[in-house]
RNA sequence: GCCGGGGUGGUGAAAUCGGUAUACACAGGGGACUUAAAAUCCCCCGGGAGCAUUCCCAUGCGGGUUCGAGUCCCGCCCCCGGCACCA
């Protein structure tokens, strides 16, 4: 007999009893056997954390939580789900913080990762333990090395020189992020601009396709778009406008731009003070002016530099170039609102048609020209601002006067490539990915340098490179990584030719361990391999990509571009990693957003100590629409734990047994309806409305204080289990199951016969407004409807001295009455 | 400035192929049970008028289309997120 004890819901005991029994029987975990043969394998991902000091925050796990409803509720349907988790662990974050705190990051990140294992079993997430990942494992970025080695000998890797941001006070290089305002984030010191050689991988060069796919990629249109506009394909053409008196030497300009049609009315050209033109064309008498001014510059962070100013600077170089098209001298300026990053460096100024170049052309007082004009317009029509639009007709272009702007493109790109002064040419936004990071704590990258052999990739025999231990990996004035302090490691003879060399002591970037971490999931029981051709087919692309969208650009578009590349290279069978993806709200606390300066960061493991986990994920899933996030409330954790012990006591009465009586009819349709919601709402990711839904018919079930039957409330346990899956397994077993809920296609199904209603009630409207309601079978007709809406009291009062000029009939919905002053009898 | 997403009760939010606005929940009020409290259960809960049947008003603001608009169209305002001198 069980006792009192025995009935209640003790959701700490429940929880901890059945998170053993997974460990214990391996519920949730694959053996290589397993991945190697499952027959409905379903992979479902969402972002690894990186394991910071704190603890997991509540973000995290509104993350974990929505992405494991998801892969529950996959598995409650049957698939085989893959649900893997792991950790993000080097990177800038993690060394900061342990220079924060004056620790080392080896000893520091095991126990933060074991914290986060403690966490993430806790809030019964359904991970596969045996199949985690760690960026910083020597067995992990031995292949995330083994990949750079691969993207070097594709020729997708490359050096090149690149400006940085330099703290000169904390001596380091700085990602844009951490600068504010010109200004270290963390000291306050102004930082500067270096120009560091560094290792890029050749991401533009699959700019389009990267693009195109996004056409038709299942993801969140946020997240296409994100990309699309960070991508930022430009069509338009290469000018070249040649150096004026620059004798045989006919060094030119090249200026990229959108709009050749408007090249009759560039009226000087700007170069980026950093232009490697810069020089030649500056004149002696101006040479003083221009070095001042390049010198300012730079000493500007990339950071401001980018920011919007008011008034625009810059000064003239002395120099001139000749317009291909109007063959006019033109003056050569340097400006900074003119970025070495875009395009070549340099434009023709439009002043007439380009609103920065206007603004330019006003503050240093330079010829504005209109060449379009639009209808009401002429050549003479003075211009107050520019004139943007790109429609209109073409004035003061010599013979393409008259051309519409769209044909003076082509024409004018046409007429000038003959002479070699033009060419159509595509520009993106998307600059090339820089994987070089001058700090400590990432995967070294795998490159020797030899004076005879030049940059040599690591044999992959000698791979992993295996991160140094170094006390002291604080950063120095040199700007160079702290692994170029050690000697005895970067010391090492050429793998090729077997002289002396030496390593590369740059470290890769975070983003790189990332960007191809679901490939090694399924494959961890590989040593010798990064992933299993076999299993890798079985299991990818990912069928269920659930993160947070702050990673639409970086993460997202790494992680496909490394894919796609890997692809071509014949190591992959597709070119997408993640079939579906869909991004995640973010949540706030009471109308703000959580953070710690305001002190009102949600900590969960108290809440999850008296509430239980499952009262907490249902919690979390029910504030809002998913994709959408919400606003946890501290009080409102009561409606779902309240709803969770009426559950629990509607399946286990405190006194006598589960009624195994038929199930009521009214019960029965609310239940099949409720099941029909549900299972549309969850892949949906509605969580919050499905949750309604269930509360909803739990609330049918026990309504006057009724007691529901084992068939009502048996298939609600199943409902409830993706969002709370301790006590679901709980109340499956003491329903009389054996093995886990999870264990078999346990999803209920709806009968769509049994979802239907016998009666109708349906509004009925004079005018459009509601009169009254009449209660008919289903189906029934208008006529029916009409008749039975005479009779209801209120609406024959509005229809008194009417005429009905229309009806209007929604079956099962809805009846309009237009109606109309009768005319006056003999009137 | 550009690109997303939003603006609905005291609060979080439902409802978007145009068809009974405010489901579900929190907070609040009243009641049952209880020595009491908790838990549970029942009732009320957008605003105004009225004893009441009922009527009027209400989905950020102003117009429009429609028998009918939270939903569609036009013009604004505000909030959140991202990008930002991209030629």
């Amino acid at each position: 007999m069980p006792s009192n004890a025995d009935k209640a819901y003790d959701a700490a005991a429940i929880e901890h009893r059945w998170q053993a029994r997974w460990d214990n029987e391996g519920t949730n975990s694959f053996t290589l056997n397993e991945l190697r043969t499952a027959a409905r394998p379903f992979f479902n991902l969402m972002m690894f954390p990186y394991p910071s000091a704190e603890g997991l925050h509540v973000g995290n796990i509104y993350a974990f939580t929505g992405a494991d409803v998801h892969g529950r509720f996959k598995r409650l349907q049957g698939y085989d789900v893959f649900e893997p988790i792991g950790f993000d662990a080097f990177g800038i974050h993690s060394e900061n913080f342990a220079l924060k705190i004056g620790a080392h990051p080896m000893r520091l990140i095991p126990a933060n990762v074991q914290n986060f294992t403690r966490q993430l079993r806790r809030i019964g997430g359904m991970f596969d333990w045996d199949h985690t990942v760690d960026t910083t494992d020597p067995a992990y970025y031995k292949w995330t090395q083994w990949l750079f080695v691969q993207f070097f000998k594709s020729g997708l890797a490359e050096q090149k020189e690149a400006p940085v941001n330099w703290c000169p006070s904390c001596m380091t290089v700085l990602a844009n992020e951490q600068v504010i305002v010109g200004a270290c984030e963390r000291c306050g010191a102004g930082v500067e601009q270096r120009f560091i050689r560094q290792w890029f991988f050749k991401i533009t060069d699959y700019a389009d396709r990267l693009l195109e796919n996004l056409r038709h990629i299942d993801w969140s249109d946020t997240t296409r778009k994100a990309q699309w506009n960070w991508i930022g394909r430009s069509v338009g053409a290469e000018l070249r406008f040649p150096v004026a008196d620059d004798g045989a030497d006919q060094t030119e300009v090249a200026v990229f731009t959108t709009r050749p049609d408007t090249v009759f009315g560039a009226t000087y050209v700007v170069l980026a003070p950093e232009h490697p033109l810069v020089d030649a064309v500056t004149s002696d008498a101006r040479r003083d002016e221009v070095e001042a001014y390049r010198e300012r510059t730079q000493a500007l962070d990339l950071v401001a530099r980018k920011k919007v100013e008011k008034h625009k600077t810059g000064v003239f170089t002395g120099g001139y170039c000749i317009n291909p098209a109007t063959g006019k001298r033109v003056p050569v300026w340097i400006a900074d609102y003119v970025l070495m990053g875009y395009g070549t460096g340099a434009i023709m100024a439009v002043p007439g048609h380009d609103e920065r170049d206007f603004d330019f052309a006003q503050a240093f007082d330079l010829p504005i020209t209109r060449v379009v004009a639009q209808a009401g317009e002429d050549a003479s029509t003075p211009l107050t601002i520019a004139y943007e639009y790109p429609t209109g007709t073409l004035v003061n272009s010599g013979r393409y006067d008259g051309l519409q702007v769209d044909e003076a493109k082509e024409a004018i790109v046409a007429d000038l490539a003959a002479n070699r002064r033009a060419e159509a040419k595509v520009t993106y936004r998307l600059h090339d990915w820089c994987i070089s990071r001058q700090r400590y704590w990432g995967p070294p990258i795998p490159i020797i340098h030899c004076d005879h052999c030049g940059a040599v990739p690591v044999p992959d025999e000698d791979l992993p490179v295996v991160l140094p231990f170094v006390e002291d990996f604080r950063p120095d004035e040199s700007g160079i990584s702290p692994l170029a302090r050690v000697r005895d490691w970067y010391e090492v003879p050429c793998p090729e030719c077997g002289r002396d060399a030496t390593r590369e002591t740059d470290v890769s970037d975070t983003f790189l361990d990332s960007s191809w971490y679901f490939l090694r999931y399924p494959s961890t029981d590989f040593d010798d391999q990064p992933f299993d051709a076999e299993i890798t087919r079985r299991w990818l692309p990912v069928d269920t990509y659930i993160g947070g969208n702050e990673h639409a650009v970086l993460h997202l578009l790494y992680s496909r571009f490394i894919v796609m590349a890997l692809h071509d290279m014949g190591w992959l069978h597709f070119e997408e990693p993640y079939d579906q993806f869909r991004a995640h709200g973010l949540i706030i606390r009471e109308g703000a957003k959580m953070s710690k300066s305001k002190g009102n960061v949600i900590v969960p493991d108290p809440i999850i100590e008296r509430y239980g986990a499952d009262t907490f994920r249902l919690y979390l899933m029910f504030l809002g629409p998913f994709a959408e996030g919400g606003d946890y409330q501290d009080r409102g954790i009561a409606g779902p734990h309240g709803f969770l012990h009426r559950l629990w006591e509607s399946v286990v009465p405190e006194d006598g047994d589960l009624p195994e009586t038929a199930a009521d009819p009214a019960v029965e349709r609310k239940l099949h309806q409720t099941i029909k919601r549900v299972t549309e709402q969850v892949p949906a990711l509605r969580y919050n409305t499905a949750i309604a839904a269930m509360m909803e018919y739990l609330n049918a079930a026990r309504a006057g204080g009724r007691i529901p039957t084992r068939s009502e409330v048996e298939p609600l346990v199943c409902l409830v289990a993706p969002f709370a899956p301790h006590m679901a397994e709980e109340l499956w077993q003491r329903l009389g199951h054996e093995g886990s809920i999870f264990d078999g296609a346990n999803w209920p199904a709806y009968d769509p016969a049994k979802c239907v209603e016998q009666q109708a009630r349906v509004a009925v409207q004079v005018n459009g407004r509601v009169r009254g309601t009449v209660s008919v079978p289903v189906g029934a007709d208008r006529d029916t409807v009409v008749a039975e809406a005479m009779n209801e009291p209120n609406v024959a009062r509005h229809l008194e001295g009417m005429d009905v000029r229309r009806v209007i009939h929604i079956p099962d919905r809805l009846l309009n009455l237009v109606v109309a002053q009768a005319a006056a009898v003999g009137g």
